[in-house]
DNA sequence: CATGAATGAGAGTTCATTCAT
DNA sequence: TATGAATGAACTCTCATTCAT
């Protein structure tokens, strides 16, 4: 039976980079890489700035720890995306509603389309990996859904680039919920559905 | 005929404010509000940092000057818009069209939304001001037409928020240009295409 | 008749001086020598930076013409203490008195004493003109009544230095004045007449 | 035996705070507050300005800071005088004699008179704090001292505010050596003696 | 491993002074 | 004579980084 209440010094330590990695995300959201007071960092996990420099050798690499420290790729969703049954429609629609699910369950992802943005000039690297973890494979595989539907005469002929189209509207779900955060109040549950109904039944008669 | 090459003291005056905001976006937009020096500002347009300080008392001053004078509003685009004549169809394809040129000829508009979500948090006013001079009359013009079109049964009654899904789509490739800006070609006309075609065929056969 | 209404062109620049070094006088006081901006000083007198310069160098001679601006000597109080009349004692009394009148209606006089203080280490040249147009005089002329008075056996001889400590209860008064200004009211009667019931009586039975 | 040579850690770091405020007066005194760089400072005792900023948040509670560390008050001077024996002349003889040797020895409270006078508008306090300290204990136990001389019959009864006059040659004397510090000797003990003479014996015959 | 005193390279801002008008 | 735009040196304060303990 192990002793949960206390973390030896030996788990302690273990925990120091990631605590330093979680106090980071938080600091360098609230106010920006250049804002960003290493002491600040400090400050939140009760150690003082010399501690970081123990285990981060500057700011920068501190940052970028970061952004791979929070950028827990897709894999999971698609995985689950992957093992769905049913027509291309009704996986179609089951994975857009994956998305939203992941947009509002997780800050971190949400968050991390702040940094690509705002970082992105100072810190190019988050851009492209960015691209090449999410939207990169989300594309394809709504992309892939599509074909598969069109092949099967479910779904009608479409023109190109038509996936981005498709995921679109969740992609400016997460901008607002970026931008007004807590201003505005988005329903997912609204926006799912005029999504979905857009997608399926688009506008006309 | 007037000596064209020089500035009078006065001429050169008139100039400086609009010079210096010129100037101001594009070292905020390169490097971010806080990492930007004033001196880089004032060196751009070849002139001292005091001069900076002449015309602006501080430097988030001048910031929110920026800010003001890239926001031009979508006036201009919504007065076009009304001038639309045809179905309600016809004219709601049009709006969406020119939402596209414009963002991909206003880079203003295009960066202002950088700065929406990169300092946002410093400078909540943006937020708001954005909202209301951008998302909300674009969004009520759509919903006009929208509403227009089912009251003439030209459209299918539609859920809420449905404008927003009709739009997002123009949101979510400004961000994309936004973020890739040079590294990766967004075509507009491909995307302005399946834009189209989703929300006036939907997917299904 | 003389028209007092307008100044003519010509008064008005001959006037410019004066008005500009009562308004250095004005500001210096509020915030000394270094804190003090010429364009504080142009403000005050509705005129810009610029015009300043054409009248003074520079802010240091400036803040030189000020003090000798304010400066106006001792010469007719010395003047009205010769015509006096009487026995020394009488004399010596009337002067004490005039000196306190004069703290007390002299305002320039007595905030020369603080720039004297607060300036002299940068201004040295005022400490030795405040002693030579001020003290000195003053301490002389207190002598010579003290002198004349053990001469005529109306004093009793006196060791030396003593016109210092005779003169020192209005200094005191001066400085109590400068320092404490208008937050807290310092009387005049009250204070002469202790000062003279010291010297004349002094304090044993 | 201890090593001499060389400050710990620990011993440099409780001295630095005592270190900068005396290096901060002597900086302050000759240039005043706002002329006084904290460069200037910090070079004195040999940091570098940033460690002035660890000890002290701003130049203006440095300031107030070393005013504090100077103004070691009269407690001491005044629990001497509680402890004479003898009549009140003799005691206020003796008191006398201590003030003019205080005034002599005490570099730093005859500067903070300066202080109170060149920075009493910007720094109010220490107007007030001065009052309290120095010259309002001292006129207390003046008054007390004549009071009871007057009461057992060694002194004549006094007009109000005498004890002012009294202490006013020690104050004029303390603002001499201000403004005249090492330009013009002045002679503790003449000073002194022509001042008891003007105390106990008057002018008078 | 953790600390925090110290550094030093800036960055924002101020202001005396100049000079073309 | 008067203006005020422009300069540039100076000054306060900040903060990433180092290193002795």
């Amino acid at each position: 039976m192990p002793d949960m209440k206390k973390l030896s010094r030996a788990e302690q330590k273990a925990r120091r980079p990631t605590q330093i990695l979680d106090a980071a995300f938080e600091e360098f959201l609230e106010r920006g890489y250049v804002a960003t007071r290493v002491e600040d960092i400090a400050n939140r996990i009760g150690v003082t700035k010399g501690t970081i420099y123990v285990y981060f050798e500057t700011k920068e690499q501190l940052f970028e720890a970061m952004i791979r420290h929070i950028s827990v790729p897709f894999e999971d969703l698609l995985a689950s995306a992957h093992e769905l049954k049913g027509t291309a429609a009704a996986r179609l629609e089951r994975l857009i509603e994956l998305v939203y699910n992941r947009i509002v369950e997780d800050r971190q992802l949400r968050e991390l389309m702040k940094f690509v943005i705002a970082e992105g000039s100072r810190f190019p690297q988050i851009v492209d990996r960015h691209h090449e973890a999410f939207i990169d494979p989300l594309d394809r595989h709504v992309q892939s859904l599509i074909d598969e539907g069109v092949k099967h005469g479910e779904f009608r002929p479409m023109p190109a680039a038509f996936a981005d189209a498709v995921v679109a509207p969740a992609i400016a779900f997460l901008v607002f919920k970026l931008i007004f955060d807590d201003r505005r109040i988005l329903d997912k549950t609204t926006y799912l559905k005029a999504h979905l109904d857009l997608v399926f039944n688009g506008l006309l008669v």
